[in-house]
DNA sequence: AACACCGTCAACCGCAGGTTA
DNA sequence: GTAACCTGCGGTTGACGGTGT
């Protein structure tokens, strides 16, 4: 039944890391790259449970991350994000290269919100401070998230192949097709949503891949940048790969190349307020 | 100089969902 | 099928440095 405990908590050290200890866990990773938390520690010979291991490379030690202060773009791409999204700090992150999702939320919690306060703008609701339902239409439109209406359907499915960084991505553009019947123009949902920021959901094969293989059994997706797990092409659900569904069972999508709409309008839905 | 207060941020804790024996 | 573990996430804590009195 089950695996053996992860480490044993009364002979590992707790607390601020030592340089050495730092210098430790750089060499192994550096070595035998990230991942296998659990037999890190003692690999690496530490005196740190893997938990603490893996916060310390993610957090600090990793060679990616950015140093410094924030930039006014990076304040206002926070601050959209998390009008869309609220405390999911991991899905800011992925949005802003080199920042970690503690340090968007320390960040957050010290500058934003005095900032946001100071504005007269709710932190939390993104609305104005004095006034919950008088706000006027384009201050709306940034920041309230509607239900995904039952019309939503895909407007078009992109693959990426000139960008270097977003190459072989596949990009969903989703718009509500009563809009177009009512307004006789056709609305992407994305852009009603938040018009500051692109809400493109995306899928692609892993980086070390050079080119989009259909056939291939095992993709990666990619919500806002941030990795999910591979899955099998054959036994795709979309919603569930990207954990807005809790089971299989409920999805409708058979494979990747038949992403249904109704997964994407459950996509959106789910960003609601 | 000593103390109190405040802001910052690295690190810890607990939980949820997924994985594995 | 089930229990126990793993991983990642968000909330919280506490050490530390700066500033005001």
């Amino acid at each position: 039944m089950g695996r053996s405990p992860c480490c044993e908590k009364e002979h590992t050290n707790k607390g601020a890391w030592t340089k050495e200890e730092d210098e430790r866990l750089i060499k192994y990773i550096k070595q035998h790259g990230e991942g296998c938390w659990r037999s890190l520690p003692k690999a690496a010979g530490l005196l740190r449970c893997g938990k603490s291991c893996r916060l310390r490379w993610i957090n600090y030690l990793r060679p990616d991350l950015k140093r410094g202060n924030f930039t006014e773009e990076e304040d206002e791409i926070i601050i959209n994000l998390h009008s869309l999204l609220g405390n999911k700090w991991s899905l800011i992150a992925a949005r802003l290269p080199g920042r970690t999702d503690n340090e968007i939320k320390n960040y957050w919690n010290t500058h934003i919100k005095r900032k946001l306060l100071s504005r007269g703008i709710d932190p939390q609701t993104h609305r104005p401070l004095n006034s919950s339902a008088s706000t006027s239409v384009n201050q709306q439109k940034s920041v309230a998230i509607r239900p995904c209406p039952p019309t939503t359907q895909i407007l078009a499915m992109q693959t990426v192949r000139n960008d270097p960084v977003m190459k072989n991505t596949i990009s969903f553009k989703v718009a509500d097709s009563s809009v177009e019947e009512n307004s006789n123009s056709s609305s992407v949902l994305s852009e009603e949503l938040t018009p500051e920021i692109n809400l493109e959901l995306s899928i692609r094969p892993p980086q070390s891949h050079g080119q989009l293989k259909l056939e291939k059994q095992e993709f990666k997706y990619q919500i806002f940048g941030q990795s999910v797990p591979p899955v099998a092409r054959t036994s795709v659900c979309l919603c569930h790969s990207i954990r807005f569904e809790k089971g299989r069972s409920s999805c409708k999508c058979v494979s990747m190349t038949n992403v249904k709409a109704d997964c994407m309008q459950r996509f959106y839905g789910s960003l609601t307020l």
